[in-house]
DNA sequence: CATTTCACATAAGTATAACTTAACTGAGTA
DNA sequence: TACTCAGTTAAGTTATACTTATGTGAAATG
């Protein structure tokens, strides 16, 4: 390094003052007087050589420098911040952050929170349904739950549950349709949520597992899996749906899945979360109880042919 | 933002101190006494509520907020640093840092060097010969010189010059090969630096575009233009050479180009640099100086057939 | 097994960087 | 013309960052 840095606290006044364009507000931000910020970025300038903004009457504008200079340094203090933030938050053990996709958060881990309060009442998850991939590095969560093939590099990965679907409708819907013969006459509801798979598993798939063959092109569709599963709910129909977003409906009877055929879907739940973290204690409080509940919804299971979705191709 | 940063030189000294792992050395590196530097760290771990570093008997080690934090502060302030030497290389408009590959600066830009410098006393011209493809915000350059297709996103990029190729040998050489007839008989040189287009430019592309026919696959082969031209130069063979590199040796009579047919690249010289700085004087002086010189060696391109390259499979 | 050494911690004192208050400038605004 | 607004400048204050000097404990040394 031949020539080292400037005074931070310099650098920081002018992160400040090229973000908000103006030196008054920028020291509202910082919290100290226009006067200070205004000396700050005179002494930026003589280390550097030259001026970095150009004053106005009113107003105050970047050199072609300071241009130059800006975005870099706004890059590097996000960055500190960033780390900073993450350093206090792994310092926390109060606050569990969590992200998952919008369905496995309304239909899995809302329904469930209550009883995670109950048995660990000194961690306070928070949510952040979204379904981008995550940066540890760069977003401000924990742990994430994700659904998909699972290629995690450089993370902490562990798979949860293999997904099957199965169809499933109201009681009142089954003592009509719930047989496979009258099947074919039900409403059908159609998940597209996972349609990107290589292997469907949509209803020509389960039909074809199942050897039924009818119709399967009507009916509702949904592009997020919970709206689908709430259409059955609602009585709209039956649905392919997926069963482990489906647990608390089957538990309190509000949805039956008749059907002995279930069909398994090459993606997986995975609890995620930084390389090292995995044995904080709130983080493994967390992923014990995920799994355990897991398990419990594994009854399910029991008496059903779990059949691999094969290829369209195959069977066409 | 909720929390805001703890003081600078507390996380500039942890940074320091996490990369040499060691408080001595980073008190060193920061030019001031290991007591100081024990104290920064002391006040980072008082603002974080949690020690950063764990104090052994005759060293430190990072603790687990330490790791989780250090990577991002590092980055942070390499971003910083980085960008604040980019500023200092702008203001200063004695010398210009130009990259270019290894033959194009030996060829071209070395041999003319003492005319630029003539020219312009004032810049003082820095190279660095590299392949690899440059980034402006990380790397410490202020123009590049690139030889390819040209997917210039996000830079400046001017045209300089469309490369073209023609057998090339020493006067000496050209006496007892320098006809149609006779090339096959000679020794021949095979420049293989630019063979990874899809259109190839090489021996066989230009015997048929000459439309001769005859064995081009013995003879010498170097991965780098500037090599092959040198092996030329010495009289070991007729290269097919790219033009742009011999003008000095054309021009010097050290290489004579006796055919007519030249093949057409697809490859492009071109002048880089970060958008915006174009009109700074001393890389727009470089700029019009590098265009003058090529447009002087377009002489060579006279009274020539320029062909496209084709595909080898086309006429296989 | 004492002795030295090494890396860091601590205490007290000091220099200086960073900040505040208060007065100033200069152009747009009422 | 006076007022306001955004930034500058000057003088004085505070608190941060630093130094010197001394202290501590464990590994290295003989």
């Amino acid at each position: 390094m031949p020539d080292r840095l400037p005074p931070l606290t310099a650098l920081r006044a002018f992160e400040a003052a090229a973000r908000h364009m103006s030196f008054a507000q920028a020291a509202a931000e910082l919290n100290v007087t226009p006067a200070a910020l205004s000396f700050q970025i005179k002494s930026l300038e003589e280390h550097l050589g030259e001026p970095v903004f150009r004053r106005l009457n009113r107003a105050v504008e970047l050199t072609e420098v300071g241009r130059m200079l800006a975005p870099g340094v706004s890059d590097g203090f996000a960055a500190l911040s960033s780390a900073w933030r993450n350093a206090q938050r792994m310092n926390d053990n109060k606050t569990l952050t969590v992200t998952a996709g919008p369905a496995f958060t309304s239909k899995w881990l809302a329904p469930r929170l209550y009883e995670f309060a109950q048995e660990h009442p000194e961690i306070e998850l928070r949510f952040s349904a979204t379904l981008r991939l995550i940066d540890f590095a760069r977003d401000e969560v924990d742990v994430a739950i994700r659904f998909g093939l699972g290629n995690d590099e450089g993370v902490y990965s562990e798979p949860l549950i293999r997904e099957w679907m199965t169809p499933m409708m109201t009681p009142e819907m089954a003592a009509e349709y719930g047989t496979l013969e009258k099947l074919s006459q039900a409403p059908l509801i159609h998940d597209e949520s996972i349609s990107f798979f290589k292997q469907p598993t949509d209803w020509p798939a389960w039909c074809r597992a199942a050897e039924l063959d009818f119709d399967t092109s009507h009916g509702l569709r949904f592009s997020q899996a919970d709206h689908a599963l709430d259409a059955a709910i609602s009585g709209a129909g039956v649905v392919l749906g997926r069963v482990s977003l489906a647990t608390r409906a089957l538990e309190q009877k509000r949805l039956v899945a008749p059907f002995r055929i279930g069909l398994l879907t090459q993606a997986q739940f995975r609890f995620i979360c930084p390389e090292g973290t995995q044995d904080r204690p709130h983080v493994a409080a967390f992923r014990d109880w995920v799994m355990k509940e897991i398990k419990a919804s594994e009854v399910f299971e029991d008496g059903r042919d779990l059949i691999p979705a094969t290829g369209g191709a195959l069977a066409p």
